[in-house]
DNA sequence: GTCTATATAGAGATAGAC
DNA sequence: GTCTATCTCTATATAGAC
């Protein structure tokens, strides 16, 4: 470091994120100028051009690397015996794996679905991982009715999010809801897969 | 009618309404430019400012009027008697006047999240009447994960399109899997409220 | 009620000095 | 690594003829 007011790069980007994060999720990614994020960061658009080859870059960066739990998750699947129970057992894991961290980039991502959907790969992002997943737990023969149940499950967290007002609540209590709620949906599409 | 290809402005207006409704779910509300909008609808910009004042009008007018629904549960859960079971009959209730035609301007609303909340007036709005339902439902004491997953049961419909894949998906599908996420919803947040 | 033509503003992005 | 200055494009919206 040269100097106490000196910012690294790797500082600065991490601050062009953060800030990012919030405006993009308050005001919606394309509401967002890239006008309104240097003002908010005291700095130009050059720098910010500096750091970032586009404005896309910077939400790609933002919602990078939560596919990875999820193909862990369907390996994890994959390697266990086809009880009655699993999908109860594997929505469990997922909704265990789920940190409070991960609550802020699911409220950026749900609050701009359409650009989301045009940046990333289909079948290589979050949502074609569910695909698979809900494959692998549902039969053949499953009523498109059960499927959209069983997937329901393992989607309480966006769900309890959607519930909660943004402003002024715990993210403990959202992953709390998020769980219990699962737990109950798993209980009724078992109950059907009984029947 | 003076001729058999004259379309009325009434008609033009429902064709402008209807493609705009697919665009700005598809593609988002800002990615959609009025351009877009003229384009696929074989009209010059300038009739489209004809039947509206601005773009945001017309995705006013297409979310309209569902708050006139939730305002008659609201007068009909204060006429009921404080059973125990209130919230969950209040629920069916709202589940069973959610129709099929409902499920477009839901996806609407969820794909454009930040411009929503900008164009309806807080607290006139949807969102504002649940925050109202809610505090009907709940007592004072209860619990922000309580509150939530409350909330939640209401709120199946659109947790459940967010499950089903938007194409080839049947709303009764989507309408069938909602149910019965509330009424399990319903019968753990009513369990926890015994205890 | 629809058109052609245009006004005006703001967006994303780049050049090049320091 | 940040700046000033600027380019270029596309957006929303309007004026006015037919």
């Amino acid at each position: 470091m040269t100097g106490r007011d000196r910012r690294s790069g790797a500082e600065t980007r991490e601050q062009i994120l953060r800030v990012a994060l919030r405006l993009f999720t308050e005001k919606g990614y394309e509401a967002t100028s890239t006008r309104d994020l240097t003002e908010a960061l005291g700095l130009t658009k050059s720098s910010l051009y500096y750091h970032f080859r586009n404005k896309e870059e910077i939400l790609a960066s933002l919602v990078a690397e939560r596919r990875h739990d999820l193909d862990e998750l369907i390996a994890w699947v994959r390697a266990q015996p086809r009880t009655r129970d699993l999908a109860a057992r594997a929505a469990r894991r997922w909704l265990a794996g789920t940190r409070p961290e991960h609550l802020h980039a699911m409220r950026l991502a749900d609050a701009n679905q359409p650009v989301m959907r045009r940046i990333t790969g289909h079948g290589t992002d979050v949502v074609g991982g569910f695909d698979e997943l809900i494959d692998l737990l549902a039969d053949d023969d499953t009523e498109p009715q059960d499927r959209i149940l069983l997937r329901m499950t393992f989607d309480t967290v966006r769900a309890a999010l959607l519930a909660a007002r943004p402003d002024d609540v715990d993210p403990a209590d959202v992953l709390a809801a998020a769980r219990r709620a699962s737990d109950a949906l798993s209980a009724a599409a078992e109950r059907a897969r009984e029947a």
